[in-house]
DNA sequence: AGCGTGATGGGACTTGGTCTCATCACTGTA
DNA sequence: TACAGTGATGAGACCAAGTCCCATCACGCT
């Protein structure tokens, strides 16, 4: 019998998801997570920073993020950008596969402040990683930001209807769509 | 001699922030607050729900904001009431009195993640309030959104230069002003 | 078989945060 | 002056998050 069981980060995750479903985040303590995934709290801390990093981990959102923004064909305007940025987000982390994990990790979010306050701070530094890779590109200072907001409002739109519908709309295409809203509304503001 | 010194809150808030600025948030305890206000951990919790909330109580903010966009005028564009509210906001919470301590209270939740966080956390929050009260005005979601989103982009950026020059800018002219180059800067995304 | 490496277990420790109960200051009333 | 009620505070037990250090075990390599 192997003492080290693969995936102990998944394993922690999937153990913490299950949890919080049923008992909700803060009744839930991280000795119950690990013992769940059948490890320890030691460990647990080695793998995650803290109780909620839990469910953001990966983190690997804003180098894709940055990545696609970066490879974007160079005469493309800031918001051509950021879609061509989204697709490419769409194609490698939001695969049919993950829609439903996707939806059970918001729910439990949605149901706890401290799970939103970190999801904030998520949603800010990733703004802020557009704005930066946005100015790399030459794009000036209010340009970016502006473009970087309506890009994360877009993202955070095309999301919840990708997480909500069972068709298999392709994300990139919806983020898209919606980006191409966002920039119409910005113009009967 | 008193046992209750007045303005119990105030002092802890002026305590927290000097102790923060010494030595660090994280190297800063409850406890030594509390005793620095000539208080107890006990009293400390009983007038903030957490550490955290020592430097983003009053919480009137939101009320401020709520009351300006209803109080527009009803013609008013979805930006235009929008910048009557930072108006009424800047009149009653940005007074040049205050921006010493906004500059020192800002410099201290920079330097600590912690306090980052709750600040995207209350950033998001009177976000979603714009939107409500901007959508309870008629203007339909996706328009209030946007509204919403480029009015906070707004605002935090007419807080940052209100909080870093030492003239007596009013708030809310700065904040019309940026918030049409806002504007000018979404047309060109 | 022996060795080094890396992931894990275990437990002590600090601190944030909750809860309960006692205590004290202030107010009104007789 | 005496007394009771109210509200803010103090004191301390208690739990869980998070840090730290050290021992232990599995695995690959020689």
């Amino acid at each position: 019998m192997a003492r080290w069981q693969p995936n102990a980060s998944e394993r922690l995750v999937l153990a913490a998801l299950e949890l919080f479903e049923e008992r909700g985040y803060e009744n839930t303590t991280v000795i119950e997570i690990a013992e769940r995934a059948g490890l320890t709290k030691s460990t647990f801390f080695r793998h995650f920073p803290d109780k909620r990093e839990v469910l953001f981990g990966g983190g690997t959102m804003t180098g894709l993020l940055v990545d696609g923004l970066d490879a974007a064909p160079a005469g493309a305007s800031p918001l051509e950008t950021v879609a061509h940025a989204l697709d490419v987000i769409g194609k490698k982390a939001f695969t049919p596969d993950r829609r439903e994990f996707g939806a059970r990790r918001s729910a439990v979010i949605a149901a706890n402040p401290e799970l939103r306050e970190r999801d904030a701070l998520k949603q800010l530094s990733l703004t802020a990683s557009m704005v930066d890779a946005l100015k790399r590109r030459g794009v000036p200072d209010l340009t970016a930001r502006v473009a970087a907001e309506l890009g994360a409002l877009a993202w955070k739109i095309a999301y919840e209807r990708w997480r909500d519908t069972a068709n298999d709309d392709d994300f990139g295409q919806l983020a898209r769509r919606i980006l191409n809203d966002v920039r119409a509304a910005s113009a009967r503001c």
